[in-house]
RNA sequence: UGCCCGAUGGUGUAAUGGUAGCACAACUGACUCUGAAUCAGUUUGUCUUGGUUCAAAUCCAGGUCGGGCAGCCA
């Protein structure tokens, strides 16, 4: 049981906020959601689903110099996609810009705010340090007829960006930085994608974000770490004016509320996984320099990217679940992804034939011409997945892999002499491989065993191999993008003087073609299927028939590989 | 030399004063028409020093180490 979900039963229990459970995902819409997101989704709307309350989805867009109605629509693709569905209409901060601002002008009435014409560089000599105390402001004590009057002045826009700022009268002489008089609006004379110019001031997040949760009836405000420090700045402001929350929440807010709501923040540690980066400012320069095809490459580990790359919403939501929720900056790794992926994955992932790197074998006695249809299960891991149809003929393609030609003790799989079991097909024994004049093998030729129909000998002989093929003639081509990790260290950008994109893998893309079976000739993007022995793939968004194009999700586990290697 | 927060196997977490458990990873072995899956097993842990207590991962104090905070970003 995590720290979050003690809190919000004892608070249940003890009839807190009237037992209400409300909470909120707030996303800035200033980029993608990623994986990082996807464990505030759970914990956001899981907490709230698990009390029987509320979840509000609100985009924190009070920043619009950096804010793009193509993120609010992702954002919202994304948190369905996950599988929350969010109380009500998706609400913007914006919505309560008016709010924000009466309120502004009541801490000035009260005399706990004022507008303060330092410069930026001003300020900052003023804040002082971490360890020297700051300086008051010479405009502090400026009469609240004046501060008013300004005030208003900076919201029709008559100053310069930067000329002017509102700030909170709290105590300069604070340990804690964030209470050294802060900013609480400032002037921007921008467009906002919501609401236009009708606003040339901006609240700043520290005052607008209680404000926001105490209209919306949030009772647990669930952010990341980083904003611990910050929780006495959001206590200050709903302390202030409390008459005003009393009445602007019967103004602002959707809910009926019997009792004025308290909102209380509570951090957690932001999810960190090995060799993936989960900053919305880096991956916005992944996408502008080009270095990934988009937001929704594959590669990614933004949601839209993982969704194209075959990834589950289970999967992520059963990830987010094992990954817990503390106070502990921990790493997790990405073992543990690829291990939810492929639980989730085995049960519902169909199987298909597909030679990634094709060697042709011909059957020396099997009839020219001849076309046979054997059965092939499914999904081993679903019995109602049922059975399909596989051509089988005179040429096959097989993995190139699959064979050697001095293979080591331990290699189960075709070489000269050697009988195999052609998977849901025949045994055959491999007689010779053929050669180019540089040495290259260039085809194999087997004999099968007719009495060996679907995989079984009726003499009861084993073998130790099982591999997997296509019939040639049959087989269609199709395009394989071939997916490892972006970066190629365990943490990029963890380390000083590094610019984190000399950190990527080189090899995060091989591209190639493969001949899969004819029952891929229809595959639906977004579909996971299982290439046997191969991996998890899905067909692309851009896949159709004719141009079939599969993204490799995730590879099988695979001890050949580590043996082999070990040798 | 400020303030806030944290520390349990390789990794992620549980135990809320009473037998340190689970998962991932790693390694054995069994089974297998996917070297997959499945099954069985093995290795590895309470940062440190004191204190309180019959009993401490847990409570207290000091230390060590790690993270966060000096945007008119969120």
């Amino acid at each position: 049981m995590h720290f979050i979900r003690q809190i919000v039963a004892a608070d249940v229990q003890q009839g807190r906020n009237g037992g209400r459970v409300h909470t909120r995902f707030p996303p800035e819409p200033n980029g993608y959601l990623h994986i990082g997101h996807a464990k505030a989704i759970c914990i956001d709307f899981g907490m709230a689903k698990e009390f029987g309350g509320l979840c509000n989805l609100r985009m924190d867009d009070t920043n619009p110099s950096k804010e793009e109605v193509e993120y609010v629509d992702s954002i919202q693709e994304d948190v369905r996609w996950l599988g929350f569905d969010w109380f009500g209409d998706v609400r913007y901060a914006s919505d309560y810009f008016g709010a924000c601002y009466e309120y502004a002008e009541a801490l000035i009435q009260a005399g706990k705010a004022f507008v303060c014409d330092l410069t930026a560089e001003q300020m900052r000599e003023h804040r002082g340090t971490l360890t020297v105390p700051g300086k008051d402001s010479p405009f502090r004590e400026r009469p609240v007829a004046e501060n008013l009057d300004l005030f208003r002045r900076m919201r029709a826009g008559e100053f310069a960006d930067g000329v002017r700022t509102l700030r909170a009268k709290i105590d300069m002489n604070s340990p804690n930085i964030h209470m050294r008089d802060p900013v609480i609006y400032r002037g921007l004379r921008a467009s906002h994608h919501r609401t236009g110019e009708a606003w040339l001031i901006y609240p700043m997040y520290d005052y607008a974000h209680p404000i926001e949760d105490a209209l919306e009836g949030i009772t647990h405000s669930l952010c990341t770490l980083e904003f611990e420090i910050h929780r006495p700045l959001y206590d200050w402001v709903l302390d202030q004016i409390p008459e005003f929350f009393a009445e602007a929440q019967k103004k602002w807010s959707a809910l009926t509320l019997t009792e004025p709501a308290r909102p209380r923040q509570y951090e957690f540690a932001r999810l960190a996984i090995t060799y993936t980066i989960m900053s919305k400012r880096k991956l916005l320069e992944l996408v502008k320099s080009n270095l990934v095809e988009g937001w929704d490459d594959p590669r990614m580990p933004t949601l839209s990217g993982m969704r194209r790359r075959g990834y589950t919403p289970e999967a992520i939501r059963a990830f987010c679940e094992k990954v817990g929720v503390t106070k502990y900056n921990s790493v997790t790794d990405f073992a543990l992804l690829e291990h939810c992926l492929r639980e989730d994955l085995n049960q519902r992932a169909l199987r298909y034939m597909a030679v990634l790197d094709p060697i042709k074998v011909v059957i020396t006695n099997y009839p020219e011409g001849q076309v046979d249809e054997l059965d092939a299960v499914n999904n081993p891991a679903d019995p109602a997945a049922g059975t399909r149809q596989v051509p089988f003929s005179r040429e096959l393609y097989v993995e190139r892999a699959d064979f050697m030609e001095n293979p080591p003790k331990k290699f189960f799989r075709l070489a000269p002499g050697r009988e195999v079991r052609l998977r849901w097909g025949y045994l055959i024994t491999c007689t010779e491989a053929v050669k180019d004049a540089a040495g290259n093998i260039t085809e194999l030729r087997c004999t099968y065993d007719p009495a060996t129909r679907g995989g079984n000998a009726p003499d009861g002989r084993k073998v130790q191999g099982t591999i997997h093929w296509v019939s040639a003639a049959q087989a269609l081509d199709a395009t394989v993008r071939l997916y490892d990790r972006l970066f190629r260290v365990e943490e990029p950008g963890a380390t000083d003087g590094v610019d984190f994109k000399t950190e990527m893998n080189p090899d995060s893309l091989k591209i190639l073609t493969a001949k899969v079976e004819p029952a891929l000739a229809n595959a639906k993007p977004g579909v996971p299927v299982q290439f046997e022995r191969t991996g998890y793939f899905c067909a692309d968004k851009a896949s159709a028939p004719g141009r079939l194009l599969f993204n490799r999700t995730v590879t099988l586990r695979d001890s050949w590989i580590k043996a082999a290697s070990k040798a």
